[in-house]
DNA sequence: TCAAAAGTGTTCACTGTACACCCATGG
DNA sequence: CCATGGGTGTACAGTGAACACTTTTGA
């Protein structure tokens, strides 16, 4: 590559993007900002942060997840949608965004913790206009989300290690946009034999009537995920 | 931004990779190069052009398309898989690779343009060692095809306009890596209405028996793609 | 006593899968 | 006449989907 090429081609930024799931036992939200610094100052973003020519895309998403709600756990199920590449994404020059998402448990804790540090989390069907391609970016992780909790476990991430089965069919139904069916969807769950009765319910105080709390079974689920796909809803 | 912000960020290079399906009636294969040039001169790779900043991925990747087997058509099946971004991907500087794949119908003349472009077609299922990540590359772009051949008639990209059925199986055959049975296979290519018999046969001298023609019914395949999934296998 | 959420089985239709033989043709 | 590949139907099991009532308890 001659000196020229070299300062031809080695002039583009590389962001990571970030579309953060979280889910509070009832609503499934991801985390927006409003921008602070121009361009479009004002504008509402997912999680965006450049990424210097020596740093990996995957540690910036660290870096991100500890400064946007104060996580600082390496297990956070995190993984890569796609890059968003288009010439005129960003009028400071070519920035090319690798979009990742991520799956958390939210606690009012955490919500909070966001929210002390400018987030808004928005409703999974709620989402208002964004800058930049980020409306695309998050119909994109949307889609891939409905797939994988389709063929994976990996609603588990989402909820605590305690969980009711109606929390966890909620879940299924916010992420998949449609109503399921109580009796087939407990049917389904036990037969995949991934959840285990804890033999705790939940506090008589806050519900009506107390429910059975599960965990989840991460043998089988290990055995699961290494042999490929199953778990279709 | 800062100007030394600008100067820091703006600093990495662009290209688009391409992993190439091509299918001949029977093999499924995939276009690699020889590197003539500098790092790892020798080394085989599959294609990959730098990306000017002002110029699309896509754009590269139909520029590729047209010097690597001599094709300048807009309606090649074009799906980008994912970037790949580690640091230490290139050692001239950070290069992030887009990559993409492409299904192709191979002819004679296709297949014999590329070679005389220096590629080189291997099989599917033997894929030498590669320079970079291109094996990584390759086989994420396997899975992505095998999962995109389950739920979507793509099949049809890699087929001449008129095929027979058991061309069909074979490239089913190959791109889920298992034998299916033929008689289970043509009830449920039958059932999906996707295919229209053409009248015409296979020429009586090419095999010992003829076989009917079938094309792919491309008004029921517009309304399963926009329905989304179907098409299991 | 009523509102709200937990929990529980059966039936039917469809789909995946396993499986074996005859036919036409060229060598 | 035999090797090759085209073409055809049935039976069984498993899964998805539809569907309604009882129980508990706090308000």
């Amino acid at each position: 590559m001659t000196p020229q090429e070299k300062e031809l081609y080695f002039n583009v930024a590389l962001c990571s993007g970030l579309v953060l799931f979280g889910f509070d036992g009832e609503e499934l939200k991801i985390l927006i900002y409003r921008k602070k610094d121009d361009p479009y100052r004002g504008a509402l973003t997912i999680p965006s942060k450049y990424v210097a020519p020596d740093t990996s895309n995957e540690c910036v998403v660290q870096t991100m997840l500890k400064e946007n709600i104060g996580i600082d756990d390496k297990n956070i199920y995190v993984e890569q949608l796609k890059a968003f590449v288009k010439v005129f994404r960003n009028p400071l020059g070519r920035v090319v965004n690798v979009a990742y998402y991520a799956l958390v448990k939210l606690t009012p804790e955490i919500e909070k913790e966001a929210e002390k540090r400018n987030g808004l989390w928005v409703k999974y069907n709620e989402i208002p206009d964004l800058a930049f391609d980020h409306n695309e970016i998050i119909s994109y992780a949307k889609e891939r989300v409905k797939r994988r909790v389709k063929r994976r476990p990996i609603g588990f991430h989402l909820l605590p290690k305690e969980f009711t089965i109606a929390q966890l069919q909620s879940l299924y139904e916010k992420a998949l946009d449609r109503e399921l069916d109580k009796r087939n969807f407990r049917k389904k769950i036990f037969n995949s034999n991934l959840i285990i009765e804890t033999g705790n319910t939940t506090d008589p105080k806050e519900y009506r009537k107390v429910a059975k709390l599960y965990r989840f079974d991460e043998e089988k689920f290990e055995k699961l995920s290494l042999k490929g796909y199953d778990f279709l809803f």
